[in-house]
DNA sequence: ATAGGGTTAG
C-alpha cells in the first residue's frame, strides 16, 4: 500500500506541493486566527473520510508523510478537521522518520485550532528533546489558546520535561497543579512524579508519592527500584523494594531487572546478583539488549569474566555497551592482553572504548601506557578526545609527575576550547601540583570561575603535599567564605596537610570540629591523619589514647601512621604493638616489614632484624624497589634501585662518582643507618647508597639539563636520610634546585636547605 | 475517535 503513494494516488495540482519550513508562516499563532478569518468558506468534509486514515497509519517516510500533507491542504482537511490535523501532526512530531521537532513545530503553527491531543503531542515531544524547556512555553500557550483544560496526558509530559530539566520548584508546581485537576489519582501522573522526585534528588519525597499510591503498576515498582538504584549506596533498599514487588504479585519485567542488577553491580554483590539471573530464567522474562547488557555489566563489576562471557556470547544483539562493557572489565581486572583484543574485535572504537582502556591503565598503575594510548588516540581518525579521556590522561601525568606532557594536555584543551568544568580543574591543578609545579597549580585554581568541593580540595591537597600548612588553611577558609561545604575529602587533606607542617593545634582543632561544626563524620582516614599528626610531633601516648577510644575500627592505615613515628619516638614495645595490629590486618604489606626492621635495627636489635627478614622470605615478601623518575624532553626516564638499564648508563655512574668525590670533599659521611636492615656487608651498604634510585635520576638530569635548570625528581617510596642530606648538598655545590616529590609530600632542595625543615 | 510512564557503560 505505502508503494501507491508514489505518484501521488490522488493526482495533486502542482500549486500544492508539499510545504516546507521556510514557506511556512513563522512560528507564531496569530497566524493560526487568519488563516480562519481568511477562509469563511466552510467545505463540507466527510470525518469518516475513508482514505486518509489509512495512509497516514501506514505511512512510513517524510515524502509520504509530505503529500499526505499536501492533499490535505489541497482537499482543506488539514484546516476544517482537527482530528485529521492532529493525526498528521502526529507523524511529523513523533514517527521516527520525522524530519526535526521544528518542522512539527511549524506544521503545529499552521493548524487553526490544535486540539488537546495535538498540545499533549507538542509538549511531549519537546519534553523528550533536546529542549525540554519548551514543553512549559507550548503548556502557557494551551491554556492561553486551548478551549479546553489539560488532562491526565499532559502532565506525565509536563512532568518528564522537569524531570529532564531537573527544575525541582518547577515539578513541584505542576504536581500542585495535578492535584488541583484531581489528575493526582492517575498512576501514569504519580509514576512520573515518582521518577521526577528521584531524579532531582529527592528519593524522600519520591517514596512518599510511591507509599501513598492506591495502586502501583509495575512501572511504579520500576521508578521506585531505578530511583534507589542510582542514588548510592541504597542498593539494600533495592533489593528490599524489589521482594516487597514480589510479595505484592506483582511480575517484574525487564526494566525492573535492569535497577536490581545495576544496584547488585554498584555494590558488587554477586549472590543477588545470580539469584536475579536465576529469576529472569524462571520467569522467561525478556532479555532485551538493555538488560543482557545490565547483566554483564554485573558479572564484570563482580569480577566474574567468565560468567559475564558467557552472557555476551549468548546476546543475540549486541551494542557498542556490550562491547565497551566487556572491554573495560577485562581491563579493569588487568588482563589487558584480553581486553585489547576485545578493543581490536569491536564493531567501531568509539571514544568510550578508548576511555575504558586508557583510564583502566592509569587506576591500575600502569600510566605509562595510559598516556601511550592517549598519544595514539590522538592520531586516530575515528575518535576524538573528550573530558574524560583528558581527565584520565591528566591523572596519569600527576601519577608520573609528568608535568610537561601534562601541561602539553593542558595546551591541548586550550587550542580545542575545551571547556574547563570542575573535574577538569581538579585533574589539572592536582597534575601540576604533582609534577611539582605549585604556581601553576594556583593559577589554574584562581582562574577557575566555578569552584566545587573537589577543586577547593584539590587546591588544599596541593598546598599539603608541597608542605605549605598555612596556605592550605587558608584555602580552607576561603572555601567557607565562598559558601562551599567541605566534606571527608577537603579534611583528609586539610589534616593532611597540618601533618606535613607540623602544624599539631590546627590539626587536633579541625578534627574536633568536622562533626560538631560541618556536620562531617569521622572516617578511618581522618584518625590516621590525626594519629600521623601527633605521632610525628612526639605525642605517641595522646595519638595511643586516641586509637583506643576511636568509635571505629581503626584499620591499617591508623596502625601505620602509627608505625612510623614509633620509628621517631616511639618504645620497642609500641612499635611491635602497631606492627602486629598492621600485619594482621594486612599480612603482605611490605613496608611494614621495612619499617619494623628499620626500628629493630635503631635499637641495635639484630635478631628483631633477621627474624623479620626470614618471615618475608618465608612468605615471599618483597621488598618493593625504590624507583625515581625523571621527565627530560617529554619523556619519562625512569630507575630502579641500582640500576644499569639505561643507554646512558656510563655517564650516569662517572657523574654518580664525581658527585660522590665533590661531596665527600666538602665533608659530607655518608648516612648509612637507613639501609641496615637488608644489606650486611660494609661496603656493599655504601654503594648502595649510591645506587639510590633518586640519586641515578639526579645524576641523569644534572647530566641532561642546563645548568641551573630545576630538577623535578618522583619517587615511589619514601626518601632517606642519605638522600635527603645528598639533595641539599647537590642543591648548593651544583647550584641546583631539586624538587624531589617521594611517596607522601615533596622535597624542595634550595642552597643547601630542604623545604620541609627536615621534618618529614 | 488518536495517546502516556520506568532502563544499561565511561
Amino acid at each position: 500500500m505505502a508503494a501507491t503513494l508514489s505518484p501521488p494516488l490522488v493526482s495533486a495540482p502542482p500549486q500544492s506541493s508539499p510545504p516546507t519550513p521556510e514557506t511556512l508562516p513563522s512560528n507564531n499563532h496569530r497566524y493560526r486566527y487568519r488563516y480562519r478569518s481568511e477562509n469563511q468558506t466552510r467545505y463540507t468534509v466527510d470525518y469518516t473520510n475513508p482514505t486518509i486514515l489509512p495512509l497516514i497509519e501506514r505511512c512510513s517516510s517524510t515524502s509520504q508523510a509530505k503529500q499526505i500533507h499536501a492533499q490535505m491542504l489541497r482537499r482543506r482537511i488539514f484546516f476544517d478537521s482537527s482530528y485529521y490535523a492532529s493525526r498528521l501532526f502526529t507523524l511529523y512530531a513523533l514517527s521516527d522518520f520525522s524530519p526535526s521537532l521544528d518542522y512539527a513545530r511549524k506544521v503545529f503553527d499552521q493548524m487553526p485550532e490544535p486540539n488537546v491531543y495535538s498540545w499533549n503531542t507538542l509538549i511531549r515531544a519537546y519534553a523528550s528533546s533536546s529542549e525540554p524547556l519548551q514543553s512549559f512555553l507550548v503548556f502557557l500557550d494551551m491554556i492561553q489558546d486551548c478551549p479546553d483544560s489539560p488532562n491526565k496526558f499532559t502532565f506525565p509530559f509536563l512532568i518528564k520535561a522537569a524531570s529532564e530539566l531537573a527544575a525541582k520548584r518547577v515539578g513541584m508546581a505542576v504536581h500542585g497543579m495535578a492535584v488541583k485537576g484531581s489528575l493526582d489519582c492517575d498512576v501514569f501522573v504519580l509514576n512520573a512524579l515518582i521518577h521526577f522526585y528521584a531524579s532531582c534528588g529527592d528519593l524522600v519525597e519520591g517514596c512518599k508519592v510511591f507509599s501513598k499510591m492506591p495502586e502501583r503498576d509495575v512501572v511504579s515498582w520500576n521508578s521506585m527500584i531505578n530511583a534507589l538504584a542510582q542514588e548510592g549506596g541504597s542498593s539494600e533498599k533495592v533489593f528490599r523494594v524489589f521482594e516487597g514487588m514480589l510479595g505484592e504479585g506483582v511480575e517484574p519485567n525487564d526494566v525492573t531487572m535492569v535497577g536490581v542488577f545495576s544496584a547488585c553491580a554498584k555494590i558488587r554483590n554477586l549472590r543477588y546478583g545470580r539469584w536475579f539471573h536465576s529469576i529472569v530464567v524462571k520467569n522467561g522474562i525478556e532479555k532485551s539488549l538493555i538488560l543482557n547488557n545490565a547483566m554483564l555489566d554485573m558479572y564484570t563489576k563482580c569480577e566474574c569474566l567468565c560468567e559475564a562471557k558467557r552472557v555476551f556470547e549468548n546476546m543475540g544483539k549486541k551494542d557498542i555497551v556490550s562491547w565497551t562493557t566487556m572491554l573495560s572489565g577485562y581491563a579493569k581486572m588487568g588482563e589487558f592482553d584480553a581486553a585489547r583484543i576485545v578493543f581490536n574485535a569491536m564493531p567501531r572504537q568509539d571514544i568510550a572504548a578508548w576511555n575504558a582502556l586508557i583510564s583502566a591503565y592509569e587506576q591500575n598503575g600502569h600510566a605509562k601506557e595510559a598516556l601511550a594510548l592517549f598519544h595514539e588516540l590522538q592520531v586516530s581518525k575515528y575518535a576524538k578526545p573528550d573530558e574524560i579521556t583528558l581527565v584520565s590522561s591528566l591523572s596519569a601525568c600527576a601519577q608520573l609527575g609528568a608535568a610537561e606532557s601534562g601541561s602539553w594536555i593542558h595546551v591541548y584543551m586550550k587550542k580545542h576550547g575545551v571547556k574547563l568544568n570542575c573535574h577538569l580543574m581538579t585533574s589539572l591543578i592536582d597534575m601540576y601540583a604533582k609534577g611539582g609545579y605549585l604556581d601553576k597549580a594556583l593559577e589554574v585554581f584562581q582562574s577557575a570561575e566555578k569552584k566545587d568541593v573537589y577543586v577547593w580540595s584539590a587546591m588544599i591537597a596541593a598546598f599539603a603535599m608541597h608542605g605549605r600548612g598555612n596556605d592550605a588553611i587558608n584555602i580552607f577558609k576561603r572555601m567557607q567564605e565562598a559558601k562551599i561545604k567541605p566534606n571527608a575529602v577537603t579534611f583528609t587533606n586539610v589534616l593532611c596537610a597540618c601533618s606535613h607542617a607540623g602544624l599539631v593545634e590546627e590539626g587536633r582543632f579541625y578534627f574536633n570540629q568536622m562533626l560538631p561544626k560541618y556536620g562531617v563524620v569521622q572516617q578511618v582516614k581522618h584518625y590516621s591523619c590525626m594519629v600521623d599528626i601527633l605521632g610525628r610531633s612526639g605525642l605517641l601516648e595522646e595519638a595511643i589514647e586516641l586509637i583506643e577510644n576511636m568509635p571505629l575500627v581503626p584499620g591499617a592505615s591508623v596502625w601505620g601512621a602509627l608505625l612510623g613515628s614509633c620509628r621517631t619516638y616511639g618504645t620497642i614495645g609500641q612499635a611491635e604493638h602497631a606492627f602486629a595490629h598492621l600485619i594482621e590486618m594486612e599480612p603482605r604489606n611490605h613496608g611494614a616489614y621495612v619499617l619494623m626492621s628499620n626500628i629493630y635495627a635503631k635499637f641495635g636489635m639484630w635478631d628483631g632484624v633477621s627474624r623479620l627478614r626470614k618471615l618475608m622470605k618465608e612468605f615471599g615478601i618483597k621488598k618493593e624497589p625504590g624507583c625515581s623518575s625523571i621527565e627530560v624532553d617529554d619523556t619519562v626516564h625512569e630507575f630502579l634501585v641500582g640500576d644499569n638499564s639505561h643507554s646512558q648508563c656510563r655517564e650516569i655512574y662517572l657523574k654518580l662518582y664525581e658527585i660522590a668525590e665533590r661531596l665527600k670533599s666538602n665533608g659530607y659521611v655518608p648516612n648509612k643507618s637507613q639501609l641496615l636492615q637488608d644489606i650486611e656487608e660494609e661496603n656493599v651498604k655504601e654503594q648502595a647508597l649510591y645506587s639510590h634510585s633518586e640519586k641515578i635520576a639526579i645524576a641523569f638530569g644534572l647530566i641532561k639539563t642546563a645548568p641551573s635548570t630545576p630538577l623535578r625528581i618522583m619517587k615511589n617510596l619514601r626518601v632517606c636520610g642519605d638522600c635527603h642530606t645528598v639533595g641539599k648538598l647537590i642543591s648548593k655545590l651544583y647550584d641546583r634546585e631539586i624538587i624531589l616529590r617521594d611517596r607522601y609530600r615533596f622535597h624542595y632542595f634550595k642552597e643547601g636547605q630542604c623545604s620541609c625543615m627536615d621534618y618529614w
